[in-house]
DNA sequence: TTTATTAATCGTAATATTGCAATATAAAAA
DNA sequence: TTTTTATATTGCAATATTACGATTAATAAA
């Protein structure tokens, strides 16, 4: 197999997992915590910053902007990649409700 | 390949990364959400829940125990799981200042 | 003791992911 | 136009993940 019986959960369960796989790689969160370190929009610096080749830097970019967590602008020759502000916050939303389930609650065990 | 390069990356990096890793499958997400919503412990009940059979299952519960999410308790021939709270409390610590990165901050593309 | 019952482990097939060299694409500079 | 610069895409090897049948281990019930 190796393949994910995703029919059998629910959109909810599906999203909270496609938003914690892409986090799931550390070039990834390095990637976000780049782009908002700077402020500013980054492009292939990212490439000197993470110590991974120019195309693994660029697939792990395509995966995050797939999910439309980073939107990337073309200036000239390089792409200025910045985070989606709107579509952080809403994926912010989920992963909270998800993380917050312990609130008020007493284990048996 | 195949093979993530920890090495060259930051341990909170590559501690967020792991435990979005555990979330970024549907299955353990289900998993989670029903021994919270129980309340109190669970054991096999999770293999008729969720539609996937008792060694996927048990491969799955492994790994959010090898995370320290969940806790097991041995009663006769089942065992018991449940969130291991105070593990779940530090997790949320650790994500929620990564997700959290976005407040006040603006983009420029 | 023998027979259920429950969960873990082993082994393995199918598929996915990671990483990079080589190449392609596209815009800017010469 | 030719060359340079920056990024994306392709193809592929190495490794990881998912899922499950078969088996094992361990306790409970008969």
């Amino acid at each position: 197999m190796g393949l994910v019986k995703t029919e059998i959960f629910t959109d909810e369960q599906n999203t909270i997992a496609l938003f914690a796989k892409v986090f799931g790689h550390p070039a990834r969160v390095a990637i976000l915590q780049h782009l908002f370190k700077l402020n500013s929009c980054i492009c292939g610096d990212l490439v000197l910053e993470i110590g991974l080749a120019q195309p693994t830097i660029s697939q792990h970019l395509k995966e995050l902007k797939n999910l439309g967590l980073i939107k990337g602008n073309i200036s000239g020759t390089s792409v200025c990649y910045c985070i989606n502000d709107e579509n952080w916050s809403k994926m912010k939303d989920t992963m909270y409700l998800f993380l917050n389930q312990d609130t008020a609650k007493t284990n048996c065990c």
